[in-house]
DNA sequence: GATGAATGAGAATTCATTCAT
DNA sequence: TATGAATGAATTCTCATTCAT
């Protein structure tokens, strides 16, 4: 009562997040390499190097958990994506840095999952239910980066810069779809392109495609 | 009389092929549903209405079964592909019609799946494993149709439709990312365009964006 | 009713035993190489170059199949054994030469199934069983062995060539016990020994054993 | 306090040990019940009161339980054979008293398994390849004893207690022969010898048979 | 809180047996 | 009569989840 409200409580609660961290970042890592299905809840555990029954103290279920994750790592390509965008000048400049770090995050695992792990996972009708389900999370990220892409396009569109006759939706669905390094992994699988050199012509094919005429 | 001589034996074999097609469809309607591991052979077997054992007189595990539809999809894929791209006359047209092709299917449920399923289904690594050793068919196909795209590309290169700055990989890349139609999918749950509409303006960006300067 | 009463029956009769004798030795090929659980009906049956529904019309299934082979082969042995024993004259050169003949036979298959076989089948409930129920065949066969080496003992008992202080029961239950080939199998995996050898003193310990005082 | 140090481990370890034990032993009962095919991990888990799961807590499968169960019986033969053996002054009492010793377990269920189970459970094309592939250990047990055997029997022959001029691997293969519990329980079926009366003849007939001239 | 042994539903696969052709 | 496709009970093994310690 005469407690201080963060004092104790605070010390385990710091543990306790520390220790969620750690079995999310392990469940990631494991997911990525084995997809949902392969993955198991003792796994995860094993990684962290705590008892299976400790991870659902964190998480009520190995879909919590997933979901959990997909969700913080919507939320850390939004602030990412967000900031990003805040460091360009021009609504080109806006777009294309959103193109570079997404691709450059390719090879940086802190990145890479945000955009690979969906692919992994979503595969599973329990979870495309729960995707359905938890629409108010997931689903507000993403079209919340929607809506700051259409913006600068809108933006772009205003300034006379993108095309006026091309419907924004169309600009922003191909801009998303070209988002996917999964093009680039095949393509790098066959001929050597370097990665700055192909967001360099991606970029140039995309705003010519969208400029103004 | 005037039958054909393989008359009794292929009245049996008609039955094991038609018997056999309600098994790739049940399964592949099921896969797309819920995805390789909540597929059970049970329930493939009971849409089918038949036993579980009947489906193993047909496919000797559950993998082949779906490494069989998988490759039976690139096949149709490709003959598909192929078959738009002899109809179209210009080079514009012919990337184009694919465009439609593939967008239109996505209602069609025979042309829909064809797109659809892989990223279903790739996600397990099971399966990953076995599209590596069976490169010589799944892979094949889907690398005949890159090659098909690239030489429409290169041809409008060389006959100055396109941009001869822009590597060809770049374009091809770009083209296949645009083909998904999730990014249709998308799109149409929020704003509603027409699949046309659609396509129509996909493909005006996508042609002034590699076109020549 | 005026018909033959063997005539055109008794060639479709040929024809169903002459088929019938052909499963009989297929089921017993393999079931020598594989043991009953790893038998299937279909490869006996495709051994025989038949369908597996044909062996369901001479047995009325498996477990009576393989009872059908047990006791033939325990006629045939029964029937060897007589032979032989006919065919000496003192009654040590009748034990000598059922010795010899049972390990004679391991080495022609035509023998060798009779005196192996029963060790690969018997491991099943099911099949004990069915040892205990048809008691009145198998057994009968079995026991009928035994009273015959048991009267050889007892007439060279009488003879005074065998020690009349010791129990036939005993002599004769010695006697079953050097008969498994699988002594002579492990031995000869070891050092090798020649059968006829091996034979030879077996038999000299035996008699020496059960010699008159 | 004046526990053993390893107190609250040992507790855990102690009952995992004896959980174990309820299983291999309840595994044992089924599997001479019923031999190796006719075993079910649901059956031997019903018998111990445990869910099928636990089973595979302590065997990795089925084959391994059965596997370890047969070690462990060749182990506790083995000591008790070389007990049996150190306990006997004169070579022929040393034989004598295994074979004793391993008749008079045919009633003792704790003995009478040792020699039972491998001829109920070697019949199956899955487990002969295990024997062969740990031979390092099974084998390996059985080859020791066949030595103990061969060594008193040698030395019998030194000592001029045993016939020179019959082959060692003829007398232990013959004793080995005599020694299947088999024998006796045929014979106790038909007539009624009391089990030390049967030993004792048996004994009388081996040791004539080898006794030297 | 943390543990990890125990659970048991569920999945793939096999194969003796049946029966329509 | 012969066939062999179809059946489905049974088996092994896995793993998310629970709960007594």
């Amino acid at each position: 009562m005469m407690q201080p409200v963060t004092a104790p409580r605070s010390l385990k609660e710091k543990q306790r997040q520390e220790r969620e961290e750690l079995i999310l970042q392990a469940a990631e890592e494991v997911l990525t390499e084995k997809g949902y299905y392969d993955t198991s809840v003792d796994e995860i555990a094993s990684r962290v190097g705590i008892a299976k029954g400790t991870v659902y103290l964190h998480f009520p279920s190995k879909e919590d958990l997933v979901i959990a994750i997909l969700e913080r790592n919507a939320q850390k390509l939004v602030d990412i994506v967000e900031a990003t965008v805040a460091s360009g000048s021009t609504n080109r400049e806006k777009l294309e840095s959103i193109l570079l770090v997404v691709y450059s995050g390719f090879f940086d695992p802190r990145i890479s999952h945000l955009m690979q792990l969906p692919y992994f996972v979503v595969n599973s009708s329990e979870l495309r239910r729960v995707f359905v389900e938890k629409k108010g999370c997931m689903r507000d990220k993403w079209d919340r980066m929607e809506a700051l892409i259409a913006s600068i396009l809108e933006d772009g569109k205003a300034a006379g810069e993108f095309d006026k006759t091309l419907p924004t939706p169309i600009m922003s669905s191909a801009f998303f779809s070209l988002l996917s390094p999964r093009s680039f992994e095949r393509l790098n699988a066959n001929e050597q392109i370097p990665l700055d050199e192909f967001v360099k012509q991606l970029g140039r094919f995309y705003f010519k495609g969208i400029a103004a005429v």
